[in-house]
DNA sequence: GAGAAAAATGAACGGCGTTCATAAATTTCA
DNA sequence: TGAAATTTATGAACGCCGTTCATTTTTCTC
């Protein structure tokens, strides 16, 4: 009977992964201290190696919480209206929503770099999915003549698209522009694009 | 007469400069170390310190001059093609292509953040003005009638979603997607933009 | 060319992620 | 149940990092 050793376990890398969640919301990735998150998480900075192969490896367990909390999100909006324009931009809107929400763990989506020379483990690319898998249904009905792989290549430029704007905007890199609204600068993009889109199907 | 101090500190400088060129070039800005550069630069630890205040100074002045190299590529294809949708389309290509052969020293210039608390300076953020600064006329000519600060607010938006695709694709987050050419889709991207803008002047 | 001023030097400092000898806790089995 | 065996927790210690600073070396002044 091993039990009471797997629960310790079990629970101690979940106070480690929301201790590390706490400090990611309050101060970003480049904030997180071995030392803090083990103090906060009441274990000794050994423990945390005891828990995770080290750093990375629990940062990426804090993102698969995010991922999961986003793409929760993102259905929402994606059981709701059946025009594609508007469903892609409600998707977009609660993208940005989300970003705006959780602006920290968001950015540590794709701020953290896993040490040089090692690879994201296979499971964690895969739950990226979320952020683009709402997109391929609405694309194909704009685009009904369009094959699967096409439509996910269109899928995937497309949200990179949305996030680079929302990116760029929020960590606002440019300076001498007006003080546009965000949003509505996006779904503009979006209803754009659509345009663009149905002009594509004749 | 300080001319030979000066001399010499304006060399040290430009040493200090070029040898963290290289090493961002060779292993990207997070296997930067104050140690290597200051080696390859021939001078002490030290050094680097009266030259620049910190390596985040060094770093601004390294992208500093990857913005430079990258305005000129976005020059050439700017007082090339006449129409609109050419013209977007050779300065999205040759963003991509620039992204591709200078790929660390491009990605610096997205990934360095100043420490906690400090801000980017002023003048370092104006040099940012080089990415969207071309695309400003021919969105003008794609709609007429909108003022110059609706424009601006366009162009930073359209940069910033190629951006987005050039940077998610070069980094490849996503798995089980088609292995689609990136510039081909990137100009699929631009082409589709151009045709809703144009639905957008009517 | 001697004294003053400035700059270069690299050992030392504080802080980081990670490791490891040791201590504590848990499981095994008579 | 209790003592030996095994696993886990501990935090001081390690190596590396950016940065500083007392000291040496170079440059400037007159």
């Amino acid at each position: 009977m091993t039990a009471k050793r797997d629960a310790k376990r079990e629970d101690l890398k979940g106070r480690l992964i929301e201790a590390a969640q706490a400090h990611i919301q309050a101060s970003g990735l480049a904030g997180l201290r071995a030392r803090d998150i083990t103090a906060d998480a009441g274990c000794a900075l050994g423990a945390l190696y005891t828990a995770f192969a080290d750093l990375d490896e629990l940062i990426l367990h804090v993102n698969s919480i995010t991922l999961a909390r986003l793409g929760a999100a993102l259905e929402q909006e994606a059981i709701g209206a059946a025009e594609p324009r508007a469903k892609l931009k409600a998707l977009a809107k609660a993208y940005l929503g989300f970003a705006r929400d959780n602006r920290m763990a968001w950015k540590a989506l794709f701020e953290h770099r896993m040490a040089p020379g090692v690879a994201v483990p296979e499971w964690h690319l895969a739950e990226h999915a979320v952020l683009i898998q709402h997109l391929v249904e609405p694309l194909a009905q704009l685009l009904p003549a369009r094959d699967t792989p096409d439509l996910l290549a269109r899928a995937r430029t497309l949200f990179s698209a949305v996030h680079g704007i929302v990116a760029i905007s929020l960590e606002d890199r440019f300076i001498g522009l007006a003080p546009t609204d965000l949003e509505s600068e996006l779904l503009g993009f979006v209803d754009t694009m659509v345009s663009g889109l149905e002009t594509e199907r004749e």
